[in-house]
DNA sequence: TAGGCCATCTGGTCCT
DNA sequence: AGGACCAGATGGCCTA
């Protein structure tokens, strides 16, 4: 038997099954299998050359056949829940034990969405760093702009009102808008903000081997915000 | 208890 | 021929 056989299953679903070796096998369904089998051999007699040797094979083969399909289709489908987590990992909202997780459904879902909204913060930002550096302050474009885009501060400003208003969901589980995943998984939000950005070391950035981060704002000195009223965009502004 | 979600089995189809 | 992929069927678990 396939040695994936055994693996574990997080939920206890299978109905009736035979013990051991073919234990994921249910005896009804098996019984069932047996008789579809002796039916379609008995229709299919002298059809084709692969009827025949299917017809040859015993009723033990036939069972290792099937044990064996089910066993890499389980594992196929466990290799697909496997990503699922990746991707449940890595989307914005709460986790945790205490969290029930997201459908498999409503992470595909918010997974869209998320990377709708990402698309479109970075357009804001592009623009805005195209409008800032377009009458931009040349000591600074030198030391940033040539590592790539240090996204204004404000763009990060928009980032968690647009989840929101693109999750929907996010903090109001009675809503449900047509870019809403379901509501059944969502407790709370998470931005993803500090998990990007915690192993950044702001002082990388002086000596020039800070790697910027798309839609990430620049930890650096230079550009961060002077105060902590208005727009952090100052920081990019000819006015610093 | 109904409905949602899920795991598993199964047969068909396509690809290598 | 064997494996991957897919969709339908089935039944268990959980929650409102």
């Amino acid at each position: 038997m396939d040695s994936d056989a055994g693996s574990t299953s997080s939920r206890a679903s299978s109905p009736e099954l035979v013990e051991g070796a073919t234990r994921f096998f249910s005896k009804k369904m098996f019984e069932t299998y047996k008789q579809k089998q002796t039916l379609q051999s008995g229709d299919r007699q002298g059809k084709t050359e692969k009827a025949k040797s299917k017809r040859e094979l015993t009723e033990d083969d036939l069972h290792d056949l099937r044990l064996k399909v089910n066993s890499r289709e389980r594992k196929r489908m466990h290799d697909l829940n496997q990503a699922m987590d990746g991707l449940r990992e890595v989307m914005p909202y709460a986790q945790g034990p205490s969290v029930r997780k997201l459908s498999k459904i409503s992470t595909l879902l918010l997974a869209r969405n998320y990377i709708l909204m990402l698309s479109n913060s970075l357009e804001e930002m592009k623009k805005l760093v195209s409008d800032v550096y377009g009458a931009g302050h040349p000591n600074h474009l030198s030391r940033c702009a040539s590592i790539g885009p240090a996204p204004p501060q404000v763009a990060m400003h928009h980032l968690t009102p647009s989840l929101h208003s693109l999750m929907g969901t996010a903090t109001s589980p009675t809503s449900n808008s047509p870019q809403s995943p379901p509501s059944s998984g969502f407790v709370s939000f998470r931005p993803p903000i500090q998990g990007l950005l915690k192993d950044v070391n702001p002082s990388l950035h002086i000596n020039g081997s800070y790697r910027h981060f798309p839609g990430m704002p620049c930890p650096c000195a230079l550009c961060q915000p002077l105060s902590t009223s208005g727009t952090s965009i100052s920081c990019l502004s000819v006015n610093k």
